[in-house]
DNA sequence: AAATTACGCAACCGCGAGTAG
DNA sequence: TCTACTCGCGGTTGCGTAATT
């Protein structure tokens, strides 16, 4: 089983990439959609690999992409995610639909690590966030994460409750049942009205505003705000393939997101909010038979 | 004004997981 | 069942820019 040979090939153009090929790259997935990586390079000439191009796709040329500063509310999230899941940044980004993975990523490792840091040091928790995380929770072993949700279900639900209710602008601390809004589908992506978005790859990211390709996959679920699931999030078929990590779940490639946008982070994220609505245990767990069938 | 340091972000690399043959 | 292949994730690196001296 030895491993493919990506970027091995001599002629493979590495570092950032031009306009140029960000167009050829756009123009080609607005014709065949997001997907077979592979055949990328082969059909439109790009020096790059098949990795390099799924990369640059979903982190930066796929319409409706947030970029720039995280608001409160996202860092809060992130941080609650972030106590809850550990370093699973594509989990954590399909809780935030307009950003990736690596944004994500690259946000917590720059800012929000530094702040929770200096809130230890100054003796003030991060919350539950804080203290969730101080217990070591984000050490644990890749792919055990989910089976910890499993068995410590309940300080995982008790977390993201305290999560969501920290910033009383969130309805779910509210009795009221309403949806978080950061999980509604959202609209096709607005003007970038705070100068939030890329800035080389905007014009080319807005030729891709509101297409949508009947029939093209994850292309039209990836486009707009139209995100409702936790799929198509962190690039395409990206995030489904976070939920790779849950067993049972689907699979991160790209017949998964044929397979219907009925990840089980959506049930986990209905679960989690309903009851954090107050309508107790009986739940998700409570429609299944097994536990485990919920992953 | 120049040099140095710190920071932020885009991209790369290696690995694991899933799937088809 | 095994192997080859592809995809996606998470950690890390490198470069450009801003801030500081």
């Amino acid at each position: 089983m030895g491993r493919p040979p990506c970027c091995e090939k001599t002629g493979v153009k590495k570092g950032p990439w031009t306009p140029e090929e960000d167009l050829v790259l756009v123009s080609y997935v607005q014709d065949h959609g997001p997907g077979n990586w592979r055949a990328v390079p082969t059909n439109t000439g790009l020096m790059r690999c098949s990795k390099s191009c799924r990369l640059r796709w979903t982190n930066y040329l796929r319409p409706g992409i947030k970029r720039g500063n995280f608001s409160d509310q996202e860092e809060k999230l992130i941080i609650h995610l972030q106590a809850l899941l550990g370093n699973r940044w594509a989990a954590i980004a399909s809780y935030l639909p307009d950003r990736t993975d690596n944004d994500i990523k690259n946000f917590w490792n720059t800012h929000l690590k530094k702040k929770l840091s200096r809130m230890d040091a100054g003796g003030d928790g991060a919350g539950a966030a804080g203290a969730v995380a101080r217990s070591g929770r984000s050490a644990a072993p890749k792919g055990q994460w989910e089976r910890r949700l499993q068995t410590d279900i309940h300080t995982a639900r008790q977390a993201l409750r305290e999560a969501l209710s920290l910033d009383p602008a969130l309805p779910l601390a509210k009795t009221e049942p309403q949806p978080l809004p950061l999980l509604m589908p959202q609209p096709a992506p607005a003007p970038p009205s705070q100068a939030a978005y890329a800035s080389s790859a905007e014009n080319i990211a807005r030729l891709l505003e509101g297409w949508m390709r009947p029939g093209t996959g994850s292309a039209g679920k990836a486009s707009s705000g139209s995100r409702s699931s936790a799929s198509a999030v962190s690039g395409g078929e990206g995030a489904s393939a976070s939920h790779s990590g849950t067993p049972g779940g689907s699979t991160g490639t790209s017949k998964a997101e044929d397979a219907g946008p009925v990840p089980a982070f959506s049930m986990l994220e209905s679960w989690l909010l309903d009851d954090g609505m107050g309508h107790g245990d009986a739940g998700l767990m409570g429609g299944l038979a097994d536990p485990c069938e919920f992953f």
